[in-house]
DNA sequence: TTATGCCTTATTGTCGGACACTAAATGCAA
DNA sequence: TTGCATTTAGTGTCCGACAATAAGGCATAA
């Protein structure tokens, strides 16, 4: 993306993208990618060892590897085993780590996450009313039982809410939204640990919107699903605000490693 | 995150992580990256040379640079020069490329991304007739104009376009949303290429809907905003379902080089 | 037959050294 | 001080090499 630079010029605008150099190694992540991209390759397919790449392109194998060290990191190739080199699509997990870094290193606040929140949570809630299975439900369910099953241990319990909201995400069926809200809600319910101690009555309230939802699920009720999902987090917001911690910076180094 | 097989064994589910190497030049950038999240290392220092880097870890230069490579592309370190090696915060765009062409491969429909932009622009529409300041609209009336005069040129108008949306999102002062939200919004719009030919009097709701939200952004009515907002991307939904795109994948191979 | 263990071999991960090129630091002139 | 020339250190790329080992082939056992 080009670098905006708007001086005192009136409402002059220039807009100037950076040249590129064309390093060998870049070059040659970048016609990889391309060709990822095009569809040339596809994933699952098998690249070339080291040495041959090299021929191909004309470099050293030394070139050629720290190419391929860009494109491993990209997420756009991976190594099964250390002989395999092969073409894959990013795996969320990865990208939610780099927007979970990337948004640590930010240093957000809570309002940030817990606006964007609002709306993610309660929609991920209706589509799921809308598109869940049967099955899905009976295993939110023993997700409930378990979380239910730990109270006290509040690692677990932080653990078992988080999954419990990615599984209503995924049951909803849409994987942008997966993709959207994993890294948010990750940080934001990872702060629930400092909340936690200021707050202990919304435990309850917690269980109690969780079995709503199920229960909204159950009757396919998009509505009150997604209101139910709605005051949970109202709910959680109450509680940051009891903490003092709406505009406190949501770090979480661990969120990553 | 740990594989999960279950085979038929009754309930019976065995959870594997895949045992993870201790590559040198992974342990590399493991370690700088740890370092840096720590905060060690804060974004603008120096990094030393990659030679003296390798006598510190005790690896070859070419380790090193395998290692930095990594680094580099993870968008924690950068070089504004190929003399200078300074940690720094992913940018924004980065991230948006990186998911942009991750929801490409996942081969994610209009749908999906309608469905979350549903929520995503509205909430940016509220946030920023709450924050937004008079300069910020009045540049926004601009960006406006421009749109105005770009009609008949497709390719300017959905550039433009897009920039309106973003800027919006700029304004609710919500890096959060920012971040989740574009890749998906550059998706969307950028699919108005094939929607426009099907509904040429859909340009003219798109322009009055813009004008509409900020207007309501003058008044700071941000209830209007997001009414009109929502609006706008249901307009947009409508023209996907005259082109029957509902269900087709919203590849853009453009959107990332 | 299928399955199991062994062996060979192709590749990887890492190393060390080398060299051209150039950005940045240095020194010098104005 | 400012402007220019010069040195210097550090990057990008290459070459060659070697131990370790995963993958595939082969032989043996069940």
């Amino acid at each position: 993306m080009p670098a905006k630079l708007s001086a005192g010029y009136g409402t002059m605008t220039l807009t100037a993208k950076p040249i590129q150099h064309h390093y060998a190694y870049h070059q040659i992540a970048e016609e990889i990618q391309a060709q990822i991209l095009r569809g040339d390759l596809k994933p699952g397919d098998q690249l070339p060892g080291e040495a041959e790449l090299g021929v191909m392109f004309g470099v050293t194998r030394s070139t050629v590897r720290e190419g391929l060290r860009q494109l491993e990191s990209d997420g756009l190739v991976h190594r099964p085993s250390p002989r395999r080199l092969e073409v894959t699509v990013p795996q969320a997990d990865q990208l939610t780590t780099r927007a979970g870094r990337a948004m640590a290193l930010m240093k957000v606040t809570f309002r940030e996450l817990w606006e964007v929140t609002m709306v993610t949570e309660p929609l991920a809630a209706r589509l799921a009313a809308q598109h869940a299975t049967a099955e899905e439900i009976e295993q939110l369910q023993h997700l409930h039982a378990d979380l239910l099953a730990s109270e006290g241990q509040m690692a677990r319990t932080i653990a078992l809410d988080e999954q419990f909201h990615t599984r209503i995400a995924d049951m909803g069926k849409n994987r942008v939204l997966g993709l959207a809200r994993e890294p948010i809600a990750l940080l934001l319910f990872r702060g629930f640990a400092k909340i936690a101690p200021f707050a202990p009555q919304f435990y309850k309230r917690q269980i109690e919107a969780h079995s709503n939802i199920i229960a909204a699920f159950r009757d396919g009720d998009s509505e009150r699903a997604e209101k139910w999902a709605r005051m949970h987090i109202e709910d959680f917001w109450r509680g940051a605000q009891l903490a003092g911690l709406e505009d406190a910076i949501a770090l979480s180094p661990r969120a990553v490693t």
